[in-house]
DNA sequence: GGCTGTAAGCGTACGTTGTAAACCTACGTG
DNA sequence: CACGTAGGTTTACAACGTACGCTTACAGCC
């Protein structure tokens, strides 16, 4: 019989991310979220526990956004999992400024749960069971977030890589060389090749 | 001719760190920081242009702890680097809750290019060079970061391996019997493991 | 259609944060 | 001993998350 509420999470979450979007992290504010929704600041705290909670919603709506239809089975299982991978990189990378707050909320995703699902029965399909299936799946999420990190929070790739290639090469020879070939690595290559990596570690005899 | 210095960086870290170790994150706070080396707020100003220097001092001081010395070199090199690898983890364990600091400021340490400089030169003698050695150090320290993160951010081992066991199993059913051999699997056969997936493509023909 | 109870939404306020500005003060050098 | 520099303190402010209490709009009943 009361008054009916007139915001959805989804909304909620929507604004948030707008915020987020336009003004960066540090513009990510209870009273800032409240007035893009056109609302007081404690209008929010209806719908929302505290400031952990609206994070979590603003997590959950961006993963949500993974497509985890399985890929064509005809490709090989690998090849279908390195798409699940890239997809959950997709999804981040279409806003950047909140890869920070995925690792931290990831473990109450609903989102992160059905992709995990999906991603094990692709590592079953492979032949993996117990113990290994345990430590794949968990290998594969530490790269993918340590990736997804290091890509939003200064590159190896791009600006930073001029500061490292000027480093004193007596002390950093290899680092300085190194710094010269990684300008011709991009993102995509070199997220596609770490992967490569753990993917070939997988079906390696 | 002024009056001398009363502190270094070091022993700012130092403070700060145990303020973080005794109080977590949400305790790290300038004006506590301070009262550790009993001063007001304000005089931290002397020594730190904001909040955000002192951060990189205390990554700079825990990541400072790295061992980089050459493992004996009569072991193979891969397992040399698993050794530098094993070597960063530990010095982060320490400090867990200053974890999610070091991505942030991984890129102006110092000693993360010692460290990378050391694995580079083990890849390098590994054979390989150029991108793919980029490829390589690149996908060494997202996984390592992501690794470490996951860990101290909510373990898939540990007490939300429980929850997670009672997920509906007609909806993930292989989420909640990969719940269950999580069990077996200690954090650090996991990461172990997930590093040896990486190590192994990276040798594999 | 008016009345009423519930929950939506708002205004105000408090404690805490990072840090700017102005001030006082201890010390090495002349 | 005086002086100037830089160390340290005090005070202050804007912005933050959020507790509390009030007002107000609506769905269901008479």
């Amino acid at each position: 019989m009361p008054r009916p509420r007139s915001l959805t999470p989804d909304r909620i979450a929507s604004a948030a991310l707008a915020v987020i979007d336009r003004d960066g992290l540090a513009g990510f504010t209870m009273r800032a979220v409240a007035a893009e929704l056109s609302m007081s600041a404690m209008a929010l705290y209806r719908y929302v526990d505290d400031r952990e909670e609206l994070e979590r919603l603003i997590v959950e709506r961006v993963l949500g956004g993974i497509d985890v239809t399985p890929p064509d089975p005809r490709l090989p299982w690998v090849e279908r999992i390195t798409i699940l991978v890239q997809r959950m990189r997709t999804v981040v990378a279409a806003h950047p400024a909140v890869a920070s707050l995925v690792p931290v909320h990831r473990h109450r995703s609903h989102a992160v749960l059905r992709w995990s699902e999906a991603v094990l029965g692709l590592l079953t399909e492979g032949g993996l069971a117990g113990e290994r299936r345990v430590v794949a799946l968990r290998g594969l999420l530490s790269y993918l977030l340590g990736a997804i990190q290091l890509e939003h929070l200064g590159p190896l790739t791009g600006p930073g890589t001029a500061a490292l290639a000027e480093l004193p090469s007596d002390r950093f020879p290899y680092l300085a060389e190194t710094a010269r070939s990684a300008r011709q690595v991009g993102p995509d290559a070199e997220f596609d090749g770490g992967l490569a990596l753990l993917l070939r570690g997988l079906t390696a005899p």
